[in-house]
Parts: C-alpha cells; structure tokens; sequence
DNA sequence: ATGAAAGCGCTAACAT
DNA sequence: ATGTTAGCGCTTTCAT
C-alpha cells in the first residue's frame, strides 16, 4: 500500500526504477511519448513513484518554473457577503483552471491592503484580483504597471489603466430612480457609502441623472452617510428624516445602508413603505422573509468574481490580454413590498 | 526611487554592495549582529537592496527552509456565511501569526475535498483547517496520520484522534428544546441537516436527551430532511406538517431550514408563533428585521475559526501540540418572536 | 568579519 | 531511448 503522502523526491523515484531523474521527470510529467520512452520504462517509473507515493514538490517546480499556479484574492472584509460570495467565484474559477488563490482580508484598511498585496508578490502569485478599499490605488497602480495581471472587482477607480469589473451602477441606480419617481416621489433622500469610491460616485449621478430628467435637482442637503454600513445608514437616515421632513422616499446604498434606515424610520414613527419608501442597491439573502421585504437593485455577485477570475487566468494561460479595461455587468431592479406611492397631495 | 516591485536577487544585491551572497543573506534576514557584520558593510548592504527594490523570493526561501509559511483552508461553501465568517478568522489568525491562507471550496462534495487537501498537500502547506462534507475522514485521518497539523471544524468525527473544534450542539438544543418544552410544546418536528454528521447526530441527540427528561421519546416519523438547505427544510417540513397535524413546534437545524420551514406553514395556513412554533440553530444576519423575528442557538462562528487557526500556528511555530482533542465551543440562546405558547387544550 | 560552496527538488538544454 | 548537468534563489556549514 503506497503512503499517501510521503516525502520521496523525484531522484528517489529514479533510483528506484534504476532510471536518471530527468526520465522520470519526463514520465511523470506525460513527456513519455515525446521523448519516446519505452514503454516498460515508463510503467516501471510509475509503479515506482506509485510505491513510494511520490508527490511533486510544487514549491521546487514552481522555483524551477518561475510559475507558482498561485492567484492573490484581497478583499475587504470576507464576512460581508458580497466579498465572500466574490471569493468563492473566484477560487472555484481558478481552480478550474489549475490555480489556487491565497485569500486575504484588508479589514479595510489601505494600509493593510497595501502590505498584503506587497505579502502576495512576495509569495510569487502569478495573478491578484482585489476588491480594494477604494480610496488609494497607487500601489495598486504600480504593482499593475511593473506586469502583473490584476483585475480590480467593485470599487474601481475612475480613468485608469487597471482591468477592472464592476456592476452598472449608474443604469442600476437609474432603474430605481425611475420606479421612485414613477410612484410620485420627489424629495428623495440619498444614503451613500464610501464618498470617493466608485460605486458611491457612480450611484450619486444616477441619482442626479434620474432627477435631471424630471427637471429636478440633487440637493446635496439630501445626501448623508459615509460607510456602507448598518450604523451610517442608522445615524445618517436619522438626520436626513429630521432635517428633511419632506423626504417621501431613501435610496440606500447598500443593505446594511437600508437597514440602518428601516430602524430610524420605526423608531421615527415612519412605516415603510406608506410612510416612506426604501430602495436599495444590492441584495439579502431572504429578503422575502423580511418584515418589509425591499425593493433592491441586485447585482450579480457570482458573475463579478468569475469574470475577474477568468481575466486574470486567460492572461495567465493563453496570453490574452483583455481587450477592454472596463467591464460592466448588468444588475436586475427586484421589485418587493418597500417602496409605495407617493399620497395625491 | 527604489522599484517597488523587482526581480533582483540576492546575488544582485550582493553584487551591487560588493559583498558575498552569505553576507547580503545574513544582513537582510538580521543576522547582522550575530555574525558581527561591521555597520557600515550592513548598512550598504540594506542600502543596495533598497535601491535595487529587493524582495526575496519565498519560493526559493521555502525550498531551502523547507517552511513555506502557508496553511490550507477547506470549506463546503464559502457564499455561505457560516462558512466565510470561519474562513475570515482563520485568515485573519493566520495572518497575525506570519502565515498565508489558501482558500478551496469543495462544494460539499467529498471526492472534491480528498482532492483538494492532496493538492495543498502538493503544495508544501504546513497545516490544514478543514470544514469537511462530514460524511468521510478517511483522507483526513490519513493526512492527519502522516504529520501534517489538521484542525477540522464544525462537522467532526466521532471518536476521532485528530483535533477538532465545534459548538456545543448538544447543550444548544437542549436550551432550545427547554424553552419549547417550556412553553408546552409536546409535539415537536425536527427539521435534519445532513445526517451522519457531527452536527446532526448530536442535535438529535440533545433532544432526545431533552425530551426523555420530561418522559417522552423522539418519534423517528417527526425526524425529516436531508440536507442544510432551504429545500430541505421546506419539503421535510411540508411533509412533517401535513403528516403530523398535531405538531406545535419545529426545530430546525439550520437557518435555511428554518425558512424553508417558514415558507411551508405560510403555505399549509399556518401562523407564527400562533399556531406554529419555530427555533433554530445558527442565527442569520438581520433576524430582527424579519418578518417573524427567529430565536435561534447562535454560535460563535468566528471564534470556531480563530481556535483553529490558533491551534495550528501554536503547533507550527511553537511546537505546541494541542493537550486537547476536541474543542468545544459555548453556544447562546437568542429569544426572539417565533416560539410562543401552546394554548392550552 | 566575510566568503565559497553545497544543496533544497525540480526541469530542460544538451549530450549520446 | 535515456543520461548528465546546470541552475532557479535562497540559507547555512565550513573555511579563513
């Protein structure tokens, strides 16, 4: 019975099938044919790496190769869903493709995110996909410029260089607009996250661009927030209904945006959506089942990971360069229960 | 300016300080006072390979160390919170701890799994944390067997010799089966995971431990399910429901479960807590925002993760062999709106 | 206080 | 059809 895993290196593989290295090399590496060993030698070299359950070094053939096989993922927190869902296509596509992907979490902050990435070249990874913290893309610039393959997911940066894949943020944000401003709504509060980063500015002029339309206009007292978390959502939700009792409507920015505001509007005496309405990008898990369930903006996540990967591993396997740098996926309006019509006034 | 991101060597930097390639080694790894390299030779040393934007290759490192400073994580599926959270905490851990994290995703498939773990293997990772499908540890023991430092989490085997980290199911059902038990709940249905699973098995457990306590037995007709999913918990709980009118309360083994189950008694007429009441395990994100707010057993999910990662470096760096096989960690009863009383008859 | 050289495990160019 | 050998980039023993 071979040992599963055992620590014979190849020369011992060779030795035991009374063969130099390089034929056993060339046979456990498929070169058998090309190399016309005979065939009793190549069965004798396999049931010899077979007894002694050999094992590559991936380690010495990656050293040996100058190609790890390995793929650098950073994200900026993996226990948001929308991270980990991005993640999970991302391994799945490179393994697939014969790569495995070092995970890392920038815990958001660019520092960190800085320091994994210098981690991850270090390591030799072929490839980095990263969905960064958004604000500071230097280093992402430079280690892009010095040849490695990167692909940035989410919070892309405007005018660069970089592949990057995003969802359509301003046609997502126009879409919910539209359904806003169809049911009546005219003073519109705006919940944003990061301000700077793409997907926030992009989102804020769909909004802006949906009011043009309707020959109205974004009132920057009517935007609030500066995270696209529960708490910013909560805190900035809470002054804009204060300030602007007028608002009949809240676009969220992301859902834990809009649950943050669904807890100011309760605890405001506001019922959704007769008293206000509430839209949001991006998606729950069973939304359905919520007390309200929300009117979102769905991206598809899974899509955005698999493109990146297969950006990256395409460059990395048949040499394609990908032709465009901007690659903008599609989002879906999913129409619930959160945003009603404006009352006839 | 110094290139940030190079493919100098060692041997460049020797060359470019005129030193050896032993002493631009020692300087750069900090070996400078213990070789009593004079300040100046260092100090050139770090100097050209600032300038040369030197950064070592761990791929050769690894080959001559024989460490590669990287630990493989496994899990059934990473766009499943429960998960992604551990995947979080171990990568964070690791991290701290001076080590990477490849990431891989079986798909809950054991074939893909027992691949997986021969490809990290392959590639020289000094330790395993594996979430497995549960159902087979062969591989696992095997690996586990021929050295290599392996945690497995959540879904552990029964009277293993390998360490192992899980919640306290037993004593988390029975708290749940107390307060059902409590509020009159007699007819109680189990919704099941996987079966043969740590998990399962011992959540079964605990309420047969809970329901001897007050003289009754578990009826195997009010056991159904298959799997973790919201499928299962629909179907099994439609089927339980209907077969066994005279259910008061569902425990659910998982949060998807539990909305399948939801689903079903909306459908089947049924209201909750009113007429149906409804406890599980796990908890979900937004609970309180949900239609029927769950009381759930919740873990500490990252905490199974941290205790894993921490178990494997402690082993890796300080040759601390875990005194204890299996971990197990606290659980909490979060009482929310979907377990009422029974009324009485 | 510093250098020369071996060698980690592998592949491939260059023999024969 | 198979073997010899250099070398990937690094650390470390052994010299000096």
């Amino acid at each position: 019975m071979p040992k599963a895993y055992s620590n014979s290196t190849l020369s011992d593989v060779a030795r035991e099938a009374n063969v130099s290295v390089s034929t056993a090399s060339r046979v456990l590496n498929g070169l058998a044919e090309k190399y016309r060993i005979s065939r009793s030698t190549a069965q004798l070299v396999r049931e010899s790496a077979d007894k002694l359950g050999f094992r590559p070094s991936q380690v010495a053939r990656s050293l040996r190769l100058k190609r790890t096989g390995l793929l650098g993922i950073v994200v900026p927190d993996l226990s948001n869903p929308f991270f980990s869902s991005i993640a999970r296509a991302v391994t799945v596509s490179a393994e697939a493709e014969g790569f495995s992907a070092i995970l890392a979490d920038s815990g958001g902050a660019v520092g960190k995110e800085k320091t994994l990435i210098d981690q991850l070249t270090t390591r030799s990874v072929e490839g980095l996909i990263v969905c960064p913290v958004g604000l500071n893309f230097e280093h992402l610039e430079t280690v892009h410029q010095q040849g490695m393959p990167l692909v940035v997911v989410d919070r892309c940066k405007a005018n660069s260089s970089m592949v990057q894949v995003t969802s359509d943020h301003i046609a997502g944000t126009r879409q919910a607009m539209k359904l806003l401003l169809g049911n009546g709504h005219r003073h519109i509060g705006v919940l944003q996250g990061i301000a700077g980063t793409l997907p926030c500015d992009q989102r804020l002029q769909g909004v802006q661009e949906a009011l043009t339309e309707v020959g109205a206009r974004l009132d920057s007292a009517m935007i609030a927030g500066d995270q696209f978390t529960y708490e910013s959502g909560y805190t900035s939700a809470r002054k804009l209904l204060t300030t602007n009792p007028q608002i009949t409507a809240l676009f969220a920015m992301s859902t834990p945006n809009a649950f943050g505001a669904y807890q100011a509007a309760i605890e405001l005496g506001l019922r959704v959506p007769d008293d206000l309405s509430l839209i949001c990008f991006d998606d729950v898990a069973f939304a359905d089942f919520m007390q309200v369930p929300l009117t979102t903006v769905s991206q598809d996540v899974p899509e955005l990971g698999r493109l990146a990967a297969s950006l990256v591993t395409q460059q990395l396997v048949h040499g394609k360069v990908p032709a465009q740098k901007t690659h903008t996926i599609p989002v879906t309006l999913l129409t619930r229960a959160s945003v009603g019509k404006t009352s006839p006034s």
